[in-house]
DNA sequence: TGTACATCAGTGAACGCGCGTTCACTGATGTAC
DNA sequence: TGTACATCAGTGAACGCGCGTTCACTGATGTAC
């Protein structure tokens, strides 16, 4: 705001408040998520990245699992909202639109795959959480209507959600496969993108229009 | 054999030496991995089920990681045969087949949710091993196999092992989200063998034969 | 058939480790006067 | 503008826990004589 702000702080010296350790551990936790998998995932090491103490996350979390509840409300709505971009950038009921949303599906899983895990992997105790369920049903929500319009637009005469289902079944397919190594026994190098774009005018009835 | 074996031993007492421990431990361990999960197994916990102390597993197994590999051996062994089975009991070159292997797969999974989980997740130490290797490529190899079979029968116009990938693929998404529980978010109740059934022909190119 | 002995599958105690969480504390910051 | 004080985000030490693994041992079993 001010043309002379005067001597910024040294971001660099850890300082004793750390200022914005909220989304510095949500960070953290993310990008160890993705390095080292879901699995063995520590909020211990979520505060090594961010350098402070083991003690400090609770002073914005209630414990380990608000942390991971609120990474899959994130990853869940950046998946929602760029599952939609994907889908305007085409036409929301074009073919190509449809492709395009499926796969951003899969560049998300690949891009963020313990995220991904994260959001998708059983955890009862986590998803049962009713803004965690709230936000994944509106995400999966999102996804059959988009297929429902395309139907209705495009004069499929099938039960749109059933269509969505199956178009969803198969995205999530590719993307576990893929992010999981399962490709590289007997498909390495396998273009997902392009399978994606194959397999999809069959799943929705238009392979032959 | 003797019509006179003479007073068993007592099996309901525990004796000193077990008889039969490194079986009974692949069988506690593939019990807890599907009742509580892939991520919590502890191979304490296993030894607690097969009531010995938890050295001795030391006895038949280098550490933990070898009972794990085994496992995933055991599992794609029983899913390629039982696969196979199910698609010899409709007709190896028939669409009734296909639908059985792939829901075959979908009930193995549904079986035994934790063993499959540790076959097909990422744990690049334990598939790294040649044993464990050569197992995955043969289990997944059967099955491009069996639809290449199909599609030269049937005079598909298309490549065999593409439309394999396409297949496992769909089948895949769909024992990943029934085990973890995603459909409930979305499509509680979902008939997964009726969406499988209903998918196929239009992944095999047989929707209007 | 009976005895000495080698074998080795089990025990149980111990280890080091990293985790999640708690606790009393400390020190930087903002505000009231 | 300067000072006293409340606030509260951080510390660091400690806790209990369960894990994988090692170790010297023990006792059941099979075999040689």
């Amino acid at each position: 705001m001010t043309t002379n702000p005067g001597p910024a702080p040294d971001v660099r010296k850890p300082r004793y408040h750390h200022g914005d350790l909220r989304d510095a551990l949500i960070a953290a936790s993310r990008h160890l998520l993705n390095e080292q998998g879901a699995d063995d995932f520590s909020l211990a090491d979520a505060c090594r990245v961010a350098g402070v103490s083991t003690a400090a996350p609770y002073k914005h979390f209630r414990d380990k699992n608000e942390v991971l509840k609120e990474l899959i409300i994130i990853g869940m709505n950046e998946l929602r909202i760029s599952g939609q971009q994907a889908l305007q950038s085409f036409g929301p009921t074009t073919l190509a639109g449809m492709v395009a949303m499926g796969q951003n599906y899969v560049a998300f899983a690949k891009r963020e795959p313990g995220l991904f895990r994260l959001m998708f992997g059983r955890n009862p105790v986590l998803k049962s959480d009713p803004a965690v369920d709230t936000c994944c049903k509106t995400c999966f929500g999102g996804v059959i209507q988009s297929v429902a319009d395309f139907c209705a637009a495009n004069r499929i005469d099938q039960d749109a959600s059933t269509i969505a289902v199956e178009l969803w079944t198969f995205v999530h397919g590719v993307a576990s496969l893929a992010i999981d190594g399962d490709y590289d026994k007997v498909a390495p190098g396998l273009d997902t993108d392009a399978m994606i774009a194959k397999t999809s005018p069959r799943l929705l009835y238009m392979d032959h229009a």
